[in-house]
DNA sequence: CCAAGATATAGATGAACGTCGATGTTTGCC
DNA sequence: GGCAAACATCGACGTTCATCTATATCTTGG
């Protein structure tokens, strides 16, 4: 990986534009939050996003996770991967765990966006 | 046409929960709203519903909408359609004019879904 | 240091998706 | 009635995606 990006953080990617419903969002814009809605568009991810957002603490270990689902480890694993790449999960690892966190910020400012003004 | 069901209209559909992140969602709650998240979920789309929303009145007309993207009208219509059954525009023709209104009820819905509490 | 547990990565497969061109349907006008 | 305009539907094509099994990586306890 020689990628070394102006990486935006999910805050600015969300935080770019005025509510969908005041004016209307360029392409850039539009191409730009569409990540994240398509990262929240799976039944999967959206239990997984909503199960760590409402745990004790903020956060959750990918063990308490994998018991809500019927899906393979690897599949948790995917989802959780793609949240955590559009930027609406934190991850850290402590000993042979690893916690997720969500982005409360990410989250906040999506609301805002589809929110009618 | 013959099917008859209990049409539950976005508002419920997405007035099902609270919050993402107060209590985990479960399978059935996840599996209704990631639809309309999916819906949402694309750049083209998202213009769209900005364009609509935005737009003096309320609603758009198609043709409108087409000039906006260097797009097939086909594939725009698609697009309207995907919404439209999403539950997140309304469309009512016109004469020979289609217009699509946005349902600021569903996307307050949502937002409120996601919002942080 | 090695075995066991927790999580991630890789590669494969079938289903869903975005787009197009061609065609169908409806409406108003001459 | 028939033509033109606005929009939708159809069928096809390449791409992306969710899921799986198998395997790799990392961490701790013995």
């Amino acid at each position: 990986m020689s990628k070394s990006l102006p990486v935006l953080s999910p805050v600015d990617t969300v935080a770019c534009c005025s509510p969908l419903a005041r004016e209307p969002l360029t392409r850039q814009q539009a191409e730009q939050v569409a990540p994240l809605l398509k990262a929240m568009a799976d039944p999967v991810r959206l239990r997984l996003l909503s199960l760590i957002a409402s745990h004790a603490g903020g956060e959750a270990c990918v063990c308490d996770l994998t018991d809500a689902f019927s899906l393979s480890q690897p599949t948790i694993s995917h989802h959780l991967k793609v949240l955590h790449e559009a930027g609406l999960l934190d991850r850290e690892k402590r000993g042979i765990w690893v916690y997720y966190r969500a982005r409360t910020d990410a989250l906040s400012g999506l609301a805002a966006l589809i929110a009618v003004p």
